[in-house]
DNA sequence: CAGAAATACTCAGTGCCCTGATTAATTCGG
DNA sequence: CCGAATTAATCAGGGCACTGAGTATTTCTG
């Protein structure tokens, strides 16, 4: 059997995409923060006090990596976790000074490094770009959990 | 500041692009051999012999991880691995028949679940959903080794 | 109200992904 | 020809990402 051709792989081509994500974004933004700690960041200044679960439902990240992402920013002094007095179960999430301080920060940087990374594409074509990419990704969540929308939900 | 908003973040789509695409492949194509390990097994059927490092290129992937891969498909008897005699340095990389029947298989399943994963795109879109990504990410992997090309190279 | 079910989080295990440092082998330059 | 530079692979270390199993807490239900 032939081989098949990999640039026609939307899986190949996503993971490339995001590995010179990866790479742009150690270059022009940081070495520290990585982006999806910029992205819990960024969550918890548009909701402060969210619990850890929602936070990750926010950015896309399952209940294991949102934990060690987490722990990981409460270390460096970033945010701050306080259990829920109200729900045992929950823990906390809000920002320090520090870590507000460096979201600001990196929101500069962070705009900078799109523009060169979406350099190669009119303005148009990056609409398109967001476009086909949300539809795919959402499409593909919406596996997930099959069914119930068929029928009325009980 | 006002938090950003993560849907026109490149970067974030590329991540959850890539999650869905990792969730679709786990369900649909395989739950032993991963996407980057398909890929390695798809570059020898086309190029039988080649070394590590070459191998690594082809599918994007760096010395390290390239390493991990291999070793974790040589393991399972995937693939078979031995010294260059002409470079000792190398190491020449050859499928196991067992190698070949897995590649088989999973091709077929794999152009099954890309339908799927497609499938909320029309054909024509499709074929921008390829050129937009794949332009995006060659920009940024060029940005990697800056100059030469720009004057003549010495 | 007590036991069952659901929920939030944690832990162990596997795999991908990168950088920087090290080792072994080859190639290049004087 | 021999030391220096280059190259392929390995190792150590940090971070992302998922699943399955376990714990604690809350909520639901008979």
């Amino acid at each position: 059997m032939a081989a098949a051709d990999l640039t026609t792989h939307p899986g190949h081509l996503a993971r490339r995409l995001q590995q010179a994500h990866y790479l742009l974004w150690n270059a022009m933004v940081s070495e520290e923060i990585t982006s999806p700690q910029f992205a819990v960041l960024n969550t918890l200044v548009a909701e402060p006090g969210l619990d850890q679960r929602t936070v990750g439902e926010r950015v896309g990240l399952d209940r294991s990596t949102i934990a060690e992402v987490i722990s990981r920013l409460s270390r460096r002094g970033l945010l701050d976790k306080v259990r829920d007095p109200q729900d045992g179960r929950r823990s906390l999430l809000h920002l320090t000074d520090e870590g507000a301080r460096t979201h600001r920060k990196l929101t500069v940087r962070t705009a900078r490094m799109n523009q060169v990374f979406l350099a190669p594409l009119t303005a148009d074509e990056r609409t398109v770009f967001f476009d086909l990419i949300r539809r795919v990704a959402d499409a593909a969540e919406g596996l997930r959990n099959p069914e119930e929308p068929l029928v009325a939900p009980r």
